[in-house]
DNA sequence: TTCCTTGCAAATCGTTTGCATAATG
DNA sequence: CATTATGCAAACGATTTGCAAGGAA
């Protein structure tokens, strides 16, 4: 890979997701951190946020719902998308690496790892 | 929901899609129906396999790869995704349904289900 | 006849990319 | 100076949609 050089931009865009626990979109990330620095892009960011996932500075969500989410806790941990308002949320859970485990029981191939999340409704759409 | 009237391109989708295992996407569905209906479009493929999915009778299968696969085994089963050829191949399982209510526990709102898909290297990829 | 479904083409939406210019090392 | 990063706008790929015409109940 190319040699990384260090821009504003690159840091406005990781800054801004350490400030976020609700996992925003490419478009959120724009518009905010356009509050800082008008003239930064669009392209500019879905360039940055796609670096900075294959650094492993940042984590991509994809949630089924059509929109990449980002994510800069890129901890091991596992979300809950609400089916009514689209919110996406961290969940504390109990180890579930076993899954792995006993799929890879009848299967030939190697399985390297899953992908989980969680549906339903959250606490606020619960309560209307 | 409007009246559900009969069709012979649903009929031919439907069809098609039983007899396959690949979880094909809509494309694939597409250029296979045109081999018995060169005037069916894309449009109505499409139009039918989200109509299909909604009633049930299909699943819409999201694994992240930016394409959406349709499956007519609609049991509930596990899918694996092969990182180096894309292929879909189900997964046999023991019953993970547990990790639902093991995120249950600390989640204020409610739960009601769970997506998991596992990937890594398929058995053909591995003799490579 | 009613109204659902189709084929076609245009539109949409999220994301990527080409290019000339600016910034970094 | 060499090379990476940016802004802009155009391109992209998957999917959806408006509309007039066709088909089912």
């Amino acid at each position: 890979m190319a040699v990384l050089k260090h821009s504003k931009q690159r840091d406005m865009i990781k800054e801004f997701l350490m400030t976020r626990k609700d996992h925003p979109t490419a478009d959120v990330v724009y518009s905010n951190v356009r509050l800082q620095n008008p003239n930064i892009s669009l392209g500019t960011v879905y360039r940055n946020l796609t670096l900075l996932a294959d650094i492993g500075e940042i984590q991509r969500l994809r949630l089924g719902d059509g929109v990449d989410h980002f994510d800069a806790d890129t901890s091991p941990h596992y979300h809950f998308v609400c089916s009514e308002c689209g919110r996406v949320i961290d969940l504390e859970l109990d180890s579930i690496t076993g899954i792995t485990d006993s799929a890879q029981t009848h299967f030939k191939g190697h399985i390297a790892g899953h992908i989980t999340y969680f549906y339903g409704t959250c606490e606020n759409c619960m309560n209307e």
